[in-house]
DNA sequence: GCCTGTGAAGGATTTCACAGCC
DNA sequence: GGCTGTGAAATCCTTCACAGGC
């Protein structure tokens, strides 16, 4: 019953943990998949196939314990602990991603800052000593980092994402506006307003 | 011929368009859906079957001629324009989003900043003068806009973006950490990080 | 009665494999 | 010979509809 949870499914599972986080800050103690559904813009059966995945989690009569849900929504997808993340690249959208409040409360917690511009190595942002860009790997190797994230110009990108890589980083957060490439076993997301734009001109035009 | 193009080849092309550019951009005037393929980490067949959506456009032998690819991808996609872009909130989200400058060289003008916070209301920001957030529905009116960016707290978001819609706005860019409805026919993206990396944890637990 | 869990159906998307053109 | 275009097959994902537990 532990079957394989599609990638589909891993990317739906962290709207609901929002939405049941809303839900249980306002209380809320039992929601139905159709009320869940409402809230999302899903369809409630929808809902009870993905939640299906983390075991027998509803009360057929009754609905989804919110508080035990959640908990294990979080425990599932892994962030219900804290995670060490490096950061390359600080200019102005690294320097925004450095000091952005929204990462740490949900214990993403940036641990190093790099950047090969001599301007910037030294100096400290959001409390982080950036360091030389140059020293990457090494610095990676006897102090492990879960997530990488990228914010070079597209040029350099997948030079550091292959540096990266071979620091022992399996998760990669690309800011960069290309198509990095990474081997299999590495997990990578890619943050473009650009191309979400792209795709919605479609539609409107 | 004309058929519908699903929702998952759409948000593929602007991805292609980006690395036909650099293509062109290299002087390469010919590529095979093997050689993009292996750029962007897609199979040659899903390139083909994606790119057949746009008509006849590759050379059977020879392959895809970059520039006039790259020339209806734009036009199918609607990028070949500019488009008017009304920001929702100068926080310190909405103040990185107003100062990115790479935007504009995709056509994407903002050119009206909107506030409910009278201490920026009146301020200058990357040259647009922040407007009370009170009159936005109004100034929708008399100054049409194609995409709405909402970059404000997420207890005001789904106001924000009702108020966008009455307004005509068709298409949303949502960086708020919630997710706001929206009625049929009016499009909406996220641009949220911390969900990107909610998604990644899952796999390297 | 309400609402989950679930097989079955339906639909959509991706991959295969090759005919046909350059 | 190389590479697109494309039916057919395979796979994946979503919706339906209802059995069964609360």
């Amino acid at each position: 019953m532990a079957l394989e949870i599609p990638e589909v499914v891993i990317n739906r599972l962290p709207v609901y943990a929002r939405a049941l986080s809303d839900l249980a800050a306002n209380g809320t103690t039992v929601v139905s998949s159709q009320a869940l559904g409402e809230m999302l813009d899903v369809t409630p059966a929808q809902i009870r196939k993905d939640l299906r995945y983390l075991g027998r989690v509803g009360k057929q009569g009754r609905g989804y314990h919110v508080p035990t849900l959640l908990a294990t929504l979080r425990s599932i997808l892994g962030i219900d602990r804290t995670w060490r993340v490096a950061l390359v690249g600080v200019g102005r959208l690294g320097q925004a991603i450095a000091e952005y409040n929204g990462f740490a409360p949900q214990g993403f917690r940036i641990v190093a800052i790099f950047d090969s511009d001599p301007k910037v190595v030294g100096t400290t942002i959001a409390g982080v000593t950036v360091q030389e860009a140059a020293g990457l790997e090494d610095w990676l190797r006897s102090n492990p980092v879960d997530i990488g994230i990228v914010a070079v110009p597209a040029s350099a990108a997948q030079e550091v994402v292959d540096r990266l890589v071979s620091g022992g980083v399996r998760a990669i957060l690309n800011y960069a506006p290309m198509t990095p490439l990474v081997p299999p076993g590495v997990t990578i997301r890619h943050v473009d307003p650009v191309l979400a734009m792209q795709s919605m001109t479609f539609y409107i035009k």
